[in-house]
DNA sequence: GCCAACGTTGGC
DNA sequence: GCCAACGTTGGC
């Protein structure tokens, strides 16, 4: 199974949204970047994410889970992207912040530190067990 | 098909 | 609020 994550402004939709969304879960769109879409096409379902707060956190907060995959994205006028669906699994029980990543010399290669603006991205298992660990999951 | 100009994202 | 990095657009 691989994993992934995601990025979010919480101002936008943060992990409390994504909560509140409960077990049906919610539609990820608004994606308009080819390689992020490839990666939400490689998605299948059961697969989880990590949930990242973007500018405002800037940290792991949570993991979600694929419940639907790939499907057009009624918002793009274009038809050529789409989105996944994800539900919330549950919170980090401490938040991992960008710092700490960048801190942790095991994490170093993660597409978070080295490509800030790809907004769906893989993660390895090594780094997604790190990861989990830090956070008390 | 190349590449300069521009817009957007996101860390700082 | 600034600016670096990256993707996209459009002229040639």
């Amino acid at each position: 199974m691989a994993h992934w994550l995601i990025k979010s402004e919480p101002n936008k939709w943060s992990w409390v949204n994504q909560v509140e969304a409960g077990e049906k879960g919610t539609f990820w769109n608004g994606v308009r970047n080819h390689t992020a879409k490839q990666y939400l096409m490689a998605m299948k379902l059961g697969e989880q994410a990590f949930f990242y707060h973007s500018n405002e956190g800037k940290e792991i907060v949570g993991i979600v889970e694929v419940i639907k995959l790939f499907y057009p994205d009624p918002s793009d006028a274009t038809g050529k992207f789409g989105m996944v669906d994800f539900r919330a699994v549950k919170p980090l029980k401490k938040p991992v912040s960008l710092v700490a990543i960048k801190a942790d010399p095991r994490l170093k290669d993660m597409i978070l530190v080295n490509n800030s603006r790809l907004s769906v991205q893989p993660v390895t298992d090594a780094e997604w067990k790190i990861i989990c660990k830090e956070g008390g999951v």
